[in-house]
RNA sequence: GCGGGUGUGGUGGAAUGGUAGACACAUCAGACUUAAAAUCUGAAGGGGUUCGCCCCGUGCGGGUUCGAGUCCCGCCACCCGUACCA
């Protein structure tokens, strides 16, 4: 007997579907289905997170494929971004062949896993067709006023004098000159995604085949606040300014305000850092560190008193401070603090020593505030202390609403929604991205460049020896002529932030080679992607921004209607993560190594023997180095096993810490499938008796798989399978049986291993491929069972059971109950204190 | 800090509020073999046992229920995101 050959079946098959175009998606009468999965980057090599990703999708496409839907299923690389100027930087070559060599290795990497993919509408986010495209985009939308300039902070590097990314600014320093990060403001172009908040938050509620959590985040995101806007009138003017307005979401609160804090950047702030010194080197100082709201909300609160006082509306004055927790971007970049409901403005209350004053106290506890903030769920009800809309009793939303109304009546402010999300800020003082398609003229301002001079190519010819942007000191490829009055004008140098990449490559996809950035016949066949399969990194960012994409091409023209929500169905993958293993260099920095160079049993380094320090998974990603090659599963056991093998054991959407311990055991169970088929196809025993139940088991596999595959349940689909070919394999049927139950498997197994199950497919005497046969239906009669057997619990635990029909009435159930020997036993002669039958499922008997 | 999630045997995990541990991995035992590999068969949560069974057990502490891995409250640990990593 033969073994099973994967090294020279499953090129064989792929030949087979290549030849036939089997995975050229076409527009036919077939009703389509658009499978996507998030495109990668091309780092390098693929790793075991890709393949998990792509396998799925893969198992969708080809399933879809054999329930008869005209499927798309494409793939392309997400590449533009900053490793690839790191890798020009660090050893000298230029990012474009980084990316295009990248992506060729990749696409030899992938190309062996079989996957079902359109290979004809490839193409990489750095093609200048692609980027291109983007620009007239980018071009129409700046028309329809979806995009403008506006001033944003970032990361500054004072001794490389370039802008950083946060991934870039470790502890507050720049990671390669370690100098002190600052944040500084500059002119930048942002997309006005927050004048889409209402409709971006509206159109998560029709989104039913997203998981909830990614809907909650996306809505806690958008952050959908009301609440009060009011000026509080300083007691004397100054700067040209007479009050401070503030937004607080706890206009009810307003008893207990103790001072009034406004961003370093608010320009009461600035105006009178002009006469103040202090101020100035206060400001100044709170500048440093990142601008991650991570490194904002962490860093310890300070202030600064101005000495400036502000009338309270309800008696008094409040101090006002310059504060380095106060946001110009959110709300009015002001706001009254009240110590005694917000842990924050009572550490700040403690340490400059502001009073402390209690609005409202829980309904049986009249404790007041010392060192932690009272700050109950808005909906629980507490007990107010002269609430200025008069309120003794009410809920925190309740006493919201009414101070508004309050606020509004007596002329003090005005009730206003407000939203947390912020405008998206694209310009990249970087070189390896789209170029943003506009001129700056000395006589006409910023004019767009005009669409027949698109695309706006990237010069080849930079270095990346020095820090900063290329483009800005490229020697002639900023000049050029002003699109309006033809006059020598300069290119903009920045470049396109990569989400906009990838926020619509998924519409590109229904056209890719379109002399305009969609096609929308095209489109409207194809849109929307039916399953979007990604990692759950991207539920928030990438996702919003594409959603506003969808809407902004809608818009501008290029998406027909019906994509205002572009992915109708959603799944979100767990992580792969995997432990770093680091030592140190002789400045203490710490130097990973790949999982391969390490010896997890002396945790050495295999090399030098060093020790190594071993830190728990985390999500991986090259510059950690905890990535795991699937190359090596892939090269031994063949691509069927790498896919099988990361479908089973975890629930997709699970994090999963990667050990490829048990590879050798999948290919043992694919060769043991093969084995199977092997024997079946020589068996030539008659029908007989087992038949039926082998017929049954076929049923109820067809059932489960089916349903592990629908619901992402894929590894629920591997455990049937493997439960289906114990049966086949230990059955006595007939050997037409066991040859029709052997064609069955091989369908169920073809979405995730395919080319094992082509073979044993034509083995059987199947007709085409595997992947085109109508996926099978399970006999409904079959799947019904006559008797069942019903657990007896006695107080709550399992103690016995009986057989009895399906459909037996409960007081014959009852009755065999108290029969049973345990039951008998347990109530030793008297009555059962309660007896619950519930039908089909259990019998509890308390006694 | 904030938002979201996860936690079950040695391991990955299964379980519409209803038999906790399906299905696998690793392990052990047996068959086949001169031997090994491969293959096949079987055992197995922990502890106790008079071998009938009994007790304990789903991160921790409470609660609801005839019944909780599942629902509620309070913790702990880890993961993802936190707007310039992609």
């Amino acid at each position: 007997m033969s073994r099973y050959d994967a090294a020279a079946t499953e090129p064989k098959w792929q030949a087979a579907w290549d030849k036939a175009d089997l995975f050229l998606a076409r527009r036919t009468d077939q009703p389509k289905y658009y499978v996507l999965e998030m495109f990668p980057y091309p780092s390098g090599r693929i790793h075991i997170g890709h393949v998990r990703n792509y396998t799925m999708g893969d198992v969708i496409a080809r399933y879809k494929m054999s329930c008869g839907f005209s499927v798309l299923h494409p793939m392309g690389w997400d590449a533009f971004g900053m490793p690839a100027e790191n890798a020009a930087m660090a050893s000298g070559g230029h990012p474009k062949d980084w990316t295009y060599d990248n992506i060729s290795v990749m696409r030899g990497q992938m190309k062996p896993l079989g996957l079902s993919i359109d290979w004809t509408r490839e193409f990489a986010t750095c093609d200048p067709e692609y980027y291109g495209q983007q620009q007239a985009l980018f071009l129409d939308m700046l028309e329809a006023g979806l995009v403008y300039r506006k001033p944003a902070i970032v990361n500054w590097d004072p001794v490389d004098m370039t802008v950083l990314a946060n991934e870039q600014v470790i502890d507050g320093k720049g990671w390669r000159s370690g100098a002190e990060v600052e944040r500084k403001e500059l002119t930048q172009w942002a997309f006005a995604i927050s004048d889409m908040a209402e409709e971006l938050l509206d159109g998560l509620k029709g989104l039913d085949d997203w998981p909830e959590k990614v809907r909650l985040m996306q809505e806690n995101w958008i952050g959908k606040s009301r609440g009060l806007q009011m000026t509080f009138a300083l007691s004397a003017p100054v700067g040209g300014h007479d009050g401070i307005e503030i937004y607080t979401t706890r206009p009810d609160t307003l008893r207990g305000a103790s001072f009034i804090a406004i961003a370093p950047e608010h320009p009461l702030a600035k105006a009178l850092a002009e006469e103040d010194a202090d101020l100035v080197a206060f400001a100044t100082d709170v500048r440093k560190g990142g601008t991650t709201e991570e490194a904002l909300e962490k860093a310890e609160k300070r202030g600064y008193d101005t000495g400036l006082t502000v009338e309270n509306p309800l008696g008094g004055t409040l101090p006002v401070w310059v504060a380095n927790f106060v946001l110009m971007d959110y709300g009015t970049g002001a706001i009254f603090g009240c110590p005694a409901h917000d842990q924050r403005d009572l550490d700040f209350a403690r340490k400059y020593d502001l009073p402390v004053t209690d609005t409202f106290v829980a309904l049986d506890d009249d404790a007041r505030v010392t060192n932690t903030a009272f700050t109950p769920p808005k909906t629980d009800r507490v007990r107010w202390i002269d609430q200025p809309a008069g309120l003794t009793e009410a809920t925190g939303q309740e006493a919201i609403d009414a101070t508004i109304d309050w606020a509004e009546a007596k002329g003090l402010g005005t009730g206003k929604v407000q939203y947390r999300l912020r405008d998206w800020g694209l310009s990249r003082q970087r070189y390896w991205g789209c170029p943003i398609p506009v001129v700056h003229c000395d006589d006409c301002g910023v004019v767009p460049e005009a669409k027949e001079n698109l695309p706006v190519r990237l010069p080849d010819d930079v270095t990346f020896d020095v820090p900063g942007n290329p483009l800005d000191r490229h020697p002639t490829w900023r000049e050029c002529a002003c699109p309006k009055c033809g006059k020598p004008a300069r290119r903009e140098t920045d470049t396109m932030d990569t989400f906009v990449d990838s926020s619509w490559y998924f519409a590109r996809f229904t056209a890719p080679r379109a002399e305009t950035p969609t096609d929308v016949d095209d489109a409207a066949y194809w849109m929307n992607v039916d399953q979007y399969i990604g990692g759950v990194e991207h539920a928030i960012l990438h996702l919003l921004y594409s959603r506003f994409f969808a809407r902004a091409m809608q818009k501008t023209g290029h998406l027909p209607q019906g994509t205002e929500e572009p992915f109708d169905a959603l799944f979100t993958q767990g992580m792969v993560t995997h432990a770093i293993y680091s030592t140190k260099d002789d400045k203490g920095r710490d130097v990973y190594h790949l999982p391969e160079d390490v010896d997890l049993d002396t945790k050495t380094l295999r090399a030098t023997g060093e020790p190594i320090t071993v830190t728990p998974p985390v999500k991986m990603s090259k510059s950690k180095k905890n990535v795991v090659d699937p190359m090596d599963i892939i090269a031994t056991y063949g691509a069927d096993t790498a896919r099988w093998f990361v479908l089973s054991d975890s629930p997709p959407e699970r994090d999963v810490e990667w050990t490829a311990s048990g590879a050798e055991a999948t290919a043992k169970h694919l060769a043991r499938v093969h084995r199977l088929a092997t024997d079946i196809e020589r068996a030539d025993r008659a029908a007989n008796a087992a038949d039926a139940d082998l017929a049954k088991a076929t049923a109820r596999a067809i059932q489960e798989v089916t349903d592990g595959i629908e619901g992402f349940a894929f590894n629920k689909s591997v455990a049937k399978l493997y439960e289906f070919t114990n049966t086949l394999h230990k059955s006595d049927a007939g050997a037409e049986a066991r040859r029709d139950a052997m064609k069955v498997l091989a369908q169920l197994m073809a979405p995730m291993t395919p080319h094992l199950a082509e073979e044993v497919w034509s083995m059987m005497g199947g007709e085409g491929f595997v992947v085109n046969a109508a996926w099978p239906k399970a006999d409904e009669a079959l799947l019904v069972e006559d008797t069942i057997t019903l657990p007896i619990q006695i107080n709550g635990k399992k103690k016995s059971e009986i057989e009895v029909a399906k459909d037996a009435p409960k007081p014959e159930i009852e009755a065999l109950v108290m029969q049973d020997a345990q039951v008998v036993k347990a109530l030793d002669g008297g009555q059962p204190k309660k007896l619950i039958v519930v039908p089909g499922r259990i019998v509890n008997v308390v006694v």
